[in-house]
DNA sequence: CCTGGTTTCTACAACGTTGTAACCCGTGCT
DNA sequence: AGCACGGGTTACAACGTTGTAGAAACCAGG
């Protein structure tokens, strides 16, 4: 049922080497026998078995894009966006779900099908960049707000700017005792660290002292820790007239910790977020947040892993940056 | 830097296919032979070539899963789920996302990677049980609620009782104008017909007469659908006391559609859906919706794939059908 | 009609793996 | 001593594809 090559070959009378030249679009076959080849492909309904030109070829034409959490929907947004962006170069992508485990993300660095993809474009949570120097060569892009300058490509926007620009944007509110969620001490908390950079510098710029009461901790950054560090603040006695989520979902879980607490938003509680997920734009009240343009995100990762693809496989690694903008909607609108 | 069987053999100074037998676990290789070339493929980092291994199996250990859009919450919390199941059989997922269009889906299924996975998990929107009988033997298993008993295993849940359950429940709190929000006309449009069906059959047991004016179409089922069609019945003047969603994803507009119109919720309008996404479990207010056990659909479905892949690959079409519950919150609580 | 160059096509080997069949060798039985 | 048996290992072929090298057919120009 399944045909080969060599199937075509005969029912077209050539060699299997022109069916493959067909197939493979080079120039230098006759028309007459280009067209009685295609129509044996089309009788066949021959396809090509891209694990044997893969071995020939060394090259599969997917490149895996490995995700903490796929039902986190920044990340579904972005894996929207990437595999959009592959296609246009005709590449596949395999998604692969790390859960953030330093395990996990080793394994898909380190080659996921093994010889299956030609490249990786990682978001990690986990690991470091000494993690990943040891890694052997798959070609590899980074996705996210790792400091350090590691050993791969690396796509990222400006946490720290982005930050005090959203806080900064509170304190332009007339609010002063403005709280941050989402804060973490752990080594994988880097975007965790520069957000909260960024919020501090906000302050700092404000002449508003930094209250580490007002800062919650949160070590993931789903809804329900969101939630949690809200009410945590609340009935912490703190009192913050503002809050500044280090991402849309803490914030989602925010409003609805207020909520419960019979607080009103934004007149009592100004909240912002931070990734400008869909939920944002729905949500009571409809979210102000850092709006990193994923497209764009996505668009770079991919072509700088064309380049490392085609092009320079040891040209230094690049970094570059992804433009951010503000969204203000009605948590914390403007003036 | 990237070492063969051949480079191990060497180094451990036995055959090639000894080296093989080490790495498939064949029983029969002396330990201290066993020992030798284990050593040796630590010490080279060897890793198996799949696409060689598969050329030579016929398998990849790759399975796809084909959803329409990765970043509606059901089918990423449903891609989780089948992430996690296929693991268990040591399986990577490929995920792909169709868009939901005929052209998409049907390259989805018949191939997506050719001869790159040895099975799909497909949820259609647009291809018909018909479309998919002309495919070749590509092992498949159907999500979904496609009414017709198609030519392939399929995973559901009984739409109609869940739709008619939920309505009832509505019905139970008293209200006698209950909406519908998600009806479609087109062919695609299964899911919409069963759930209206389950509508229809629980207002004719409470001797409710159906009213059409109260059903709005939704040709996508995003928030934004869910908050157009929200007010598009506000302003007709229908004056509906509840309303049923056919997703959560159109409940959620139709919840931010209400607040801006002042209306309460549940006071006013009560409000239900279908699907039980963690957003509904943090949105103001929470919601009332059909909680499906996706959990048990992504198993039910990948155990069905295994079935196909390993024994009778041309065993008559199974059709499973997979529990639900309702989940009852703010938007339309126990009365 | 030959020469040199181009177009069109083909045979063969190779990619890295595993199934098959066979070999060698030690053991235990006759 | 001869034989069958089976554990441990190996050589070889094959999976379906494409790169290489070259053969065959064609063309234009002398």
């Amino acid at each position: 049922m399944r045909h080969r090559l060599k199937d075509v070959a005969e029912r077209a009378g050539v060699s299997v080497k022109t069916v493959s030249n067909v197939v493979n679009g080079y120039q230098h076959v006759r028309a007459d026998t280009r067209a009685r080849v295609e129509e044996a492909i089309a009788e066949l309904h021959y396809r090509p078995n891209l694990s044997a030109r893969n071995l020939r070829k060394g090259r599969t034409g997917v490149i895996a894009l490995a995700v903490p959490e796929l039902d986190i929907p920044y990340f579904a947004e972005l894996a929207r966006h990437v595999v959009a962006a592959a296609a246009e170069h005709g590449w596949t992508v395999l998604i692969d779900q790390t859960s953030g485990g330093p395990e996990q993300e080793r394994k898909a660095a380190s080659g996921i099908g093994d010889h299956m993809i030609d490249g990786l474009i990682l978001s990690p949570l986990a690991l470091t960049a000494d993690d990943l120097a040891g890694l052997d060569g798959l070609p590899m892009v980074l996705l996210g707000e790792r400091v350090d300058h590691g050993p791969a490509d690396h796509v990222m926007i400006d946490n720290v700017a982005a930050a005090r620009e959203i806080t900064a944007h509170l304190v332009g509110l007339g609010r002063r005792r403005i709280a941050a969620i989402g804060s973490q001490r752990t080594p994988e908390g880097a975007s965790a660290r520069l957000r909260l950079e960024g919020y501090a510098a906000a302050l700092a710029e404000a002449g508003i002292g930094y209250d580490d009461s007002l800062v919650a901790p949160a070590s993931a950054w789903h809804r329900a820790d969101g939630a949690a560090a809200m009410r945590h603040l609340l009935t912490s006695g703190v009192r913050p007239d503002a809050v500044f989520c280090f991402n849309d979902t803490l914030a989602l879980g925010a409003l609805r910790a207020l909520h419960e607490a019979g607080l009103r938003v934004p007149d009592d509680v100004a909240v912002a977020g931070f990734d400008d997920i869909e939920d944002g734009r729905f949500s009571i009240p409809t979210l102000s947040t850092v709006a990193p343009d994923k497209e764009r995100i996505a668009r770079l990762a991919v072509e700088l892993l064309a380049g490392r693809l085609t092009a320079d496989r040891d040209a230094p690694p690049r970094e570059l940056v992804a433009p951010y903008r503000l969204s203000l909607r009605e948590s914390a609108p403007r003036p």
